[in-house]
DNA sequence: CTTAGGG
DNA sequence: CCCTAAG
């Protein structure tokens, strides 16, 4: 069987469409404990986890996967709220804070969740009163996420709720997009059952009412914790290995000075919809995984409120070692810095949930319950098995020195803390989990990142053009084959989501079934783009075009060799040829990486001179002449 | 948006 | 690769 893990972050920005999960959860509390609180969500994941499958086994009936008109998505989320008004927005809420969703069905697992709740009479006043505390916390975000599980939701169908803290559910992976968005909208009859159905690969996990502070869960109270999802998604998106956390913002916590505080505008808990405003003043953070390395690390997202101001906390895989050495924890940081400074301005910061990485599992409809629950064990395990690193993020910069104050940092009180991110990983690589895999469609979804980050999303055809322009060349895309891991990003702010229209979910499929292998991906705010060192073959066809074009035209070199090699943008070619100058300059001893051949250095100093003489020559002269001495 | 350079 | 000043 194969698991895998993903990330997701949260974020209220935009949404990815395919992004996974998130969740969101309970009001939160003010401390910074994020580790343990983690610990906690772990904890409580496979508690519910087991709980849910316990519940299972009473399921049989299989969720009603038809596809469900797209147009009628809308409707029948109206419908949908107002049957369940309450539950509705609860989940809403959920899915938004936490649940990027992509997939993964998060809106399914609230559901189910509530649902469970609901039957289960025992705890029906509980869970009544979590809902009420969800409904009542809900704010804007909650239409979008709404809007954003649904989509994004494969399927969830819960395995069962532990009403005090969260549910957990399992997606079905077989099912599509129509299937999803049913499932979401209509719900809560056939989520459970849904369940029973072993076909389904992927498993979410939910849990909610995580109370961040080290107070064991079980005290955390529903006005006062913070939630955290783990979602597996399996609808392919890429999968995070690691872990994310998102802290909702806080617009909407209760206690958050009555949401005058909130940066974003909040709509009322009535109001149903769609809030642009949100996303759009809310900066979105992304997690990533580091593509390369075994370095799949998890970080977590969330966001916290800081009286009044919110803060936004993203988690991002970083891929650079350094970034890794952050191992400070949040709680650390935030005391360390926090007092270490006497008379400065106590900054207060409210987690207001974290997500757990999402956990795709592929298992055969065969295996047992007990398997199912090992392998969710042991995703879990391995997602925690490295501990947990905290980085803070401004303005999407990571900021690495922890000797740093907060004000030096530029977190203080009086500023706006949206930019403020604070990210959690995990240590684990995902590579050591045996049974965790990424599957390439994974990948493919970038080019939903990127049509709501209005970015281009890359594709991973670019060695086909390039071999139509340089027949000769044989160039392997490091982007599809090299980085086997990647993820996508996932941010995404509820607006946006709201906003893409269906057909553009249409698009996305079919983009993403005519580019099986690409592993595009949207880099988040902050995030560096994956180091895709140049192959001998790029380099080739870099140097050639340049030989024809010169030095100084890199939009044209790009159009011309590099034209559906997206992820090389005119600058890296540039970047790229002034290391092939300096590479071929220096001594063959010196020089790292691929080697290049002489000839093609050689050609490079040729052509670099030729060149520049040129540019020497023809000062004003633009038209360069395509020819080049070679 | 492109270039050109420094980081 | 990133970031930015310039044009």
């Amino acid at each position: 069987m194969v698991l895998q893990k993903r990330l997701d972050y949260g974020s209220h920005g935009h949404r990815v469409p395919d992004k996974p999960p998130v969740t969101t959860l309970a009001p939160v509390k003010r401390s910074l404990r994020i580790r343990k609180k983690q610990m906690y969500a772990l904890d409580l994941l496979a508690t519910a986890a087991e709980t849910l499958l316990a519940d299972q086994d009473n399921l049989s009936s299989r969720p009603n996967i038809n596809g469900t008109p797209e147009g009628m998505k809308s409707v029948k989320v109206e419908q949908f709220d107002k049957a369940f008004p309450l539950r509705s927005m609860a989940v809403q809420r959920d899915a938004c804070k936490g649940c990027t969703v992509g997939r993964a069905g998060i809106s399914g697992f609230l559901r189910q969740a509530n649902m469970r709740l609901a039957e289960n009479s025992s705890t029906q006043n509980l869970a009544d009163s979590v809902l009420e505390s969800l409904t009542a916390n809900s704010d804007v975000l909650a239409k979008d996420s709404f809007v954003r599980s649904r989509k994004s939701c494969r399927l969830g169908f819960g395995l069962g709720t532990i009403p005090e803290y969260g549910a957990i559910g399992v997606c079905q992976p077989w099912s599509t997009r129509s299937a999803e968005v049913k499932q979401v909208h209509r719900a809560r009859p056939t989520v459970i059952r849904s369940q029973a159905d072993t076909d389904a690969a992927a498993l979410c996990a939910l849990v909610e009412t995580m109370d961040l502070d080290t107070r064991p869960p079980a005290e955390a109270s529903s006005g006062s914790s913070s939630g955290v999802h783990m979602c597996s998604d399996y609808g392919g998106h890429s999968s995070h290995p690691s872990c994310l956390a998102n802290v909702q913002h806080a617009a909407c916590r209760d206690d958050d000075e009555n949401s005058s505080g909130c940066v974003h505008p909040s709509t009322s808990g009535n109001n149903r919809g769609y809030i642009p405003h949100y996303i759009g003043d809310r900066r979105i953070r992304r997690l990533f995984a580091s593509r390369l390395r075994k370095a799949a690390r998890n970080k977590i997202c969330g966001k916290m409120s800081c009286k009044g101001s919110k803060l936004n906390f993203c988690a991002k895989k970083m891929s650079t070692v350094r970034r890794r050495v952050q191992q400070t924890t949040l709680k650390r940081k935030r005391h360390a810095q926090l007092y270490s400074e006497k008379s400065s301005d106590e900054v207060k910061l409210t987690i207001k949930s974290f997500s757990i990485p999402e956990l795709l599992i592929e298992i055969p409809d065969n295996a047992t319950v007990g398997s199912l629950k090992k392998t969710v064990s042991d995703a879990v395990t391995t997602i925690i098995e490295g501990g947990l690193r905290v980085g803070v993020l401004i303005q999407g910069k990571n900021i690495q020195n922890d000797n740093k104050t907060l004000r030096q940092a530029g977190i203080c009180r009086g500023r706006k803390l949206d930019d403020i991110g604070f990210t959690l990983e995990c240590e684990a690589a995902r590579d050591s989990s045996p049974g965790v895999i990424v599957p390439e469609e994974d990948f493919v979804d970038a080019s939903d990142v990127d049509k709501f980050a209005t970015i281009k999303p890359e594709e991973p055809d670019e060695n086909e053009q390039l071999m139509q322009d340089f027949p000769g060349c044989s160039l392997s895309d490091p982007g599809s084959v090299d980085y086997p891991v990647e993820w996508t990003t996932q941010e995404t702010s509820a607006s946006s989501q709201a906003i893409v229209p269906f057909a553009d979910q249409n698009v996305e499929a079919l983009a993403i079934a005519s580019v099986p292998l690409s592993r595009s991906k949207r880099l988040d705010f902050g995030q560096r783009r994956i180091r895709r060192p140049f192959t001998v073959a790029e380099v080739e066809v870099l140097v050639e075009a340049v030989e024809h074009l010169g030095t100084g035209r890199w939009r044209d070199v790009k159009f011309r060799a590099f034209d559906n090699a997206h992820h090389r943008t005119y600058v890296d070619l540039k970047d790229k040829w002034k290391t092939l100058v300096h590479t071929a300059s220096i001594a063959p001893q010196q020089r790292r990486g691929e080697p290049v051949p002489q000839e093609l250095l050689d050609r490079v100093l040729a052509a670099q001179s030729y060149w520049s003489q040129q540019q020497a020559k023809l000062q004003g002269d633009p038209p360069v002449p395509e020819i080049c001495p070679t």
